[in-house]
DNA sequence: TGATAAATATCACATTGCGATATAATCCGC
DNA sequence: GCGGATTATATCGCAATGTGATATTTATCA
């Protein structure tokens, strides 16, 4: 790999991508501050509600996220205290928290994910016009 | 807007999509650190490369990664020390700072944008299944 | 059982973006 | 063209966040 050399039209696609996630995650944090929370707090919570049924640990949080074990747990910490979630011991494993969404999440969580479905649906055709051009 | 339910499935492409984001960022993320670059600065490199002869300015630069004008500064301030742009005051304009990547950052760039293709044409189908499946 | 590994937590630190503010240059209405 | 508003960039102090190093508890397995 790596042969093809980068043309001008490589550089601008790379940017305009770029550019594009940009305002998806602008747009997502304002959203997530209207609410009372920040970028990755949202998305902890979206991970969670995703999650399978007794699969939402920390582990996994940080797995989902794509930090380190302990970044997730200072996260969850602060998750914890704003009353966005509670954590039960895991009946199976002693060492691993069960998250559970509170209802003020779930209802945060449901209008903040309605939003992003709507913007995600906005910026799609700019997305996949770029992914094509990037994938000739 | 806003007036469907979120269904679990909703949740789930939401969630998906977040997580794929974060495996590009992580991608690009360690391989601008193998460069010796931050994200940051990888990004800004790339915004100046992509701009129009002559249009490259902090003020585009905060534009493009959507920072504030006063956070690209330090930003490029950082590129400067690290000998990978150079800065000429703009002769219509004498606020205005053009900016111009060293040869040095030229051969990085063109490095990392060869291989962020790369990446990207692997994330594709990734994406646009996740967008499609969104924007039903 | 005893050593190793896994899940989570704590601390000190570095990075980074921001608000408030400042300075210099440009623009615009009269 | 003059004086006030605006624009482009910079500086300072602050708050948030992720990390490495390390610790604790629990589980696994030879």
């Amino acid at each position: 790999m790596n042969q093809m050399p980068v043309t001008d039209a490589d550089y601008a696609i790379l940017a305009d991508f770029r550019h594009t996630l940009r305002l998806f995650m602008a747009f997502s944090e304002s959203r997530a501050a209207a609410a009372g929370l920040t970028a990755q707090q949202h998305q902890a919570l979206l991970a969670i509600r995703a999650a399978r049924p007794g699969a939402a640990t920390i582990g996994y949080v940080a797995e989902r996220l794509i930090l380190k074990p302990h970044s997730a747990s200072g996260l969850i910490h602060r998750l914890e205290a704003l009353g966005l979630l509670m954590r039960r011991s895991s009946v199976d494993d002693r060492r691993q928290s069960l998250l559970e969404l509170t209802a003020k999440a779930e209802m945060i969580l449901a209008d903040l994910s309605a939003t992003h479905r709507e913007e995600l649906r906005r910026l799609r055709p700019l997305l996949t016009a770029l992914l094509d051009r990037a994938g000739e």
